[in-house]
DNA sequence: TTTTATTGTTACTTTTATCGCACACTTAAA
DNA sequence: TTTAAGTGTGCGATAAAAGTAACAATAAAA
């Protein structure tokens, strides 16, 4: 086993940790959180501002910077070519038209799917349409996966609890709907993502249920724990 | 003038040369790339791993890792609370429907916008909603703000000359949109996003240029160049 | 088959990049 | 005014990387 780079890991953790400050963190507040000296934390955030990772702004504060951005933009293909093979076996196995959503905001958005081939009716679930949350399979789980609040919901709780979460008619009248978040080991956070299957009310949920959950679980091994 | 950390340094360049390799690196590559020992560079790989920033695929090759959904994640909302004040002002000096888009794959999706007060009829532009890259004024804009390539259209390399793109009813009929890209100077790479306001077909195009490409230079600023 | 690369990892020496202190300075509150 | 909290930057000591070399383990070529 290698061992692993100490500034590099101070940077990273770093990033983190300003990423968890929605209003901005001081150089003297980040230093305090990474255990080291204002000097370093100062050296550590002119390094991640020259590569756009961070910001500061001109009161003083560090937030995240539009790098982020740009990595995202083409991780985002990476995850597709990954998953999209993934999510047409789920779908065929299911026989259900299978996603992967993500949080944004309160919101959870959808962005991949994959159709079955066979059937004569299927749910289609537009890539990029969004809702709440607190509503819907996906939205559930994707709460499940974050660490728990005061405020969950009982659902919320219960999908936790048995890695899943089933929901009926919540978007759509007459659908199902199944999905389990992907949850990394590696990350201080969970990814507040989650695949899953939605279908008419015909869906078999125990093999649904088995198969969105191996699913997840072969996501997190394909992307990174 | 303070100074940067030559390994953090180095490992956020390797993030960036992993990301350009939609299929993966090779260690070796990536070392090759970096100007370093194979050594180092397994370092540094672990290092990164160990975030969840990358990930190995079982075959060798290195990719992006899911860590980066959590930032992007994060980020959203960092920008939300920047970028929505700003294009409010947008929306009422031009008295159109202001918003910020991003690139993801070909399409270009609208992730934030801001509506003026007055007026009696205004373009609504949802947010989430997407279109292809090559048409309307914010995919233009995106391409514009990409380095030239050999087959950019027309439209594109003129809005790359001027800074800005203008298009009338290419996403709707009667509506007229103009659009800068967001280009920071830091990143090896630009950002793929644009600012710009859609309207009906009476908006003050001199005016809304105007406006668009100040909106542009700004938010470059408060996200950091 | 042997030979030749390539990969992945470790142990060790060298060197230099990083650490952490120290000092100067600004701003704002007490 | 003093106190406090924060920013920004040199500098010497040393821990932390760099940079070797070496060694299995594959994998590809002869």
């Amino acid at each position: 086993m290698s061992s692993t780079l100490q500034t590099l890991d101070r940077g990273l953790l770093a990033l983190e940790i300003v990423s968890e400050h929605k209003e901005g963190i001081t150089i003297a507040g980040l230093a305090e959180q990474l255990g080291v000296h204002r000097a370093i934390a100062y050296r550590i955030v002119t390094t991640l501002e020259a590569h756009a990772l961070l910001t500061r702004t001109p009161e003083g504060p560090v937030r995240l910077g539009a790098g982020i951005t740009l990595l995202a933009s083409r991780f985002e293909p990476q995850l597709h070519a990954v998953a999209q093979p993934l999510l047409k076996t789920l779908a065929k196995a299911t026989r259900a038209t299978a996603f992967v959503s993500i949080a944004q905001g309160k919101e959870c958005v959808v962005t991949l799917v994959a159709e079955p081939d066979e059937g004569m009716l299927r749910v289609s679930y537009r890539v990029g349409s969004r809702h709440p949350l607190t509503q819907g399979a996906a939205g559930i789980a994707i709460l499940a996966g974050r660490t728990p609040q005061d405020d969950d919901s009982p659902e919320v709780c219960q999908a936790r609890a048995e890695g899943y979460s089933l929901t009926r008619g919540q978007l759509q009248r007459g659908a199902v709907g199944v999905a389990s978040p992907i949850v990394t080991a590696r990350l201080r956070a969970g990814i507040e993502a989650c695949v899953g299957v939605v279908a008419m009310d015909d869906l078999d949920t125990e093999r649904a249920i088995r198969e969105v959950k191996a699913s997840a679980r072969q996501l997190v091994e394909l992307i990174g724990q």
